[in-house]
DNA sequence: GTACAAATTAAAGTTCACTTGAAGTCAAGG
DNA sequence: CCTTGACTTCAAGTGAACTTTAATTTGTAC
């Protein structure tokens, strides 16, 4: 079967650049066989599992917890759907939080507006210790609160 | 009144680090005046000015974006509470929009997991043409779907 | 058989939002 | 006066997720 897939076909059907794909590969979240120049092919279960990657971005995962999760994938065959779903029905909680937080913060915010305050002293919306602490240097995602 | 704050009281009160402080008085989000022996006093007014940076990140608002918005404010007065209003008020959209696009990720999310696909070919999750074309390197967060 | 697009590597660069470190100065209590 | 903790500046570092560059090789279509 000649079902195999140039580094520029995948990019192509999943819609990420091919630099990001072969930095995907260095991060251990795809795989690769190689043609008889060297150059990458990729089977079409890549197709799948860069989906998994690009939603579970959306989802808010680092690419470090995706790795984890993909890794907990059976390694002797080919993951059925049942594993992916195992997956990714594991973000149900997590969207359903996020969506909870910025609920809170629409409907906060609302309060603040309708009463004019948006300051520490009087309103609830920024009170620090509602917050989670900051851990780490670089940026931090936005809905991100542990 | 010496009702001038010092960079650590501010810090304590809004829960945002010195550095921080520092940093964005530098990218000129806030400002401050100076001791006699030259450090900094800031009044208490940027109490809700450091307060609105970090609601507006919460949002989602990069620190560019913030600075931009803070720079409509009156510059010949202390902003009023009417100020604070508008500003913040064009945040509902934009929280309503997040808001609505994770919810429609939950449900198509639990709609393929439901029907075990995981897939660009069957599942409308992924499609590329769906999600905004990415712009420029470095992280982008999440939600971010302009 | 040759042109030309698409692939290869490694190393360095980018963005955002900060933090850390070094080497020193200021402010307040005793 | 002296100590101690809070403050100062400037430059460089951090982490995530890639992209860019450069120099070269492979694959394919005519």
């Amino acid at each position: 079967m000649e079902n195999e897939l140039t580094i520029g076909a995948l990019s192509e059907r999943t819609g990420v650049a091919p630099s990001a794909l072969r930095f995907y590969e260095t991060e251990g979240l795809i795989h690769s066989s190689r043609s008889p120049g060297g150059q990458r092919r990729y089977g079409r279960d890549t197709l799948r599992r860069v989906s998994f990657v690009r939603v579970a971005q959306q989802v808010g995962l680092t690419l470090d917890e995706i790795r984890t999760a993909l890794a907990s994938l059976p390694e002797n065959r080919t993951p059925t759907a049942k594993d992916w779903e195992r997956l990714s029905s594991s973000w149900r909680p997590r969207l359903d939080h996020q969506i909870a937080m910025l609920e809170r913060l629409r409907d906060r915010l609302h309060g603040c507006i309708g009463c004019g305050c948006l300051s520490l002293s009087f309103c609830k919306l920024l009170n620090p210790d509602d917050r989670a602490a900051q851990r780490g240097p670089g940026p931090r995602y936005v809905l991100d609160d542990d």
